[in-house]
DNA sequence: CTGATTTGACCGTA
DNA sequence: TACGGTCAAATCAG
């Protein structure tokens, strides 16, 4: 990934300014947005107003026994991945939280699958942008990626055929950062961190990914892709099939790709055949 | 109107 | 007890 890497990187600067920085004219709503401030009521636990009698017909299931499961059950699989990119992983995401994390400088966003409601994917994770790097004409911002849990979910059926998005030959083995540049942001908040954090990309849940191996990859338009296993460590770099997939073709291309990103397919491209990812995930 | 995001409160674990 | 993860009302945007 010499040349091949070093153009990448051009192209994916420029996709990340037009990505990331709708900083189109409009910024306006960036900054001034009244944001609307105030706080959730919530307040179930102690809320006994309901609990009055003693019946529990209470509907929230936060002081259900439903407990919630919290980090015991995440630490069954736990992927991290550092990236200056982490919408792009080929799948759909909603967040449900964000968290100023202690001893960190950039709060800490919470996502989980967009089709968790739906199907009851469990996968989730977390972003949370590093204290390095960033801002300033330097180097893009790097972004610690922590994966948890498995997709369960499917894509919708054949309404969701794939779509290619990578059009790169491989170079080194990446994980299937499935690429895509169709993000359409909904909007150019600039909070900070959480602006560029922000994602709910393209593309659909549909095989079981990342999760289950562990490795460093590399992306060579990137170059900053890394991942690891917080937990069990090790070997499982061969495992891992890994495609770059950050080598647009061209950025015309790129930017004629409009349609959301469906699933995390890959293109057959010389050398390497499709969904090689999709197969071993689905090991 | 619907769906996504924001964010303070709540809760479990260390 | 502190911290991190999750919930869910409020709010925003299309």
């Amino acid at each position: 990934m010499t040349t091949l890497g070093l153009q990448g990187d051009e192209l994916l600067a420029q996709l990340r300014e037009l990505l990331y920085l709708p900083s189109s004219p409009t910024t306006t709503s960036g900054d001034e947005r009244p944001r609307r401030r105030r706080g959730n009521k919530k307040r179930c636990r102690n809320d006994n107003e309901t609990n009055n009698g003693g019946e529990e017909a209470h509907p929230h299931h936060c002081c259900s026994g439903k407990t919630r499961k919290t980090t015991k059950q995440q630490k069954s699989s736990k992927y991290l991945l550092v990236t200056s990119v982490p919408d792009f992983d080929g799948y759909q995401w909603r967040k449900y939280g964000q968290k100023q994390i202690e001893g960190a400088t950039y709060a800490r966003s919470y996502y989980r699958c967009t089709r968790s409601a739906e199907q009851g994917c469990p996968a989730k994770r977390t972003v949370q942008r590093n204290d390095d790097g960033g801002e300033d004409g330097g180097n893009p911002a790097k972004y610690t990626v922590v994966y948890m849990g498995e997709h369960t979910c499917t894509a919708n059926d054949s309404l969701e055929a794939p779509v290619i998005l990578e059009t790169t030959a491989v170079v080194v083995p990446a994980v299937s950062a499935t690429s895509s540049t169709n993000k359409q942001q909904r909007r150019p908040q600039h909070d900070d961190d959480t602006a560029a954090i922000n994602s709910s990309m393209a593309g659909s849940c549909c095989s079981s990914t990342t999760t289950t191996a562990t490795g460093i990859i590399e992306s060579p338009a990137t170059s900053d892709i890394t991942w690891s296993s917080s937990d069990h460590v090790d070997d499982y770099s061969g495992l891992f099939p890994v495609y770059d997939s950050w080598a647009p073709a061209s950025l015309q291309e790129m930017e004629d790709f409009t349609g959301p990103i469906r699933s995390p397919v890959h293109i057959p491209a010389d050398g390497w055949t499709i969904d090689h990812f999709l197969l071993h995930a689905a090991m």
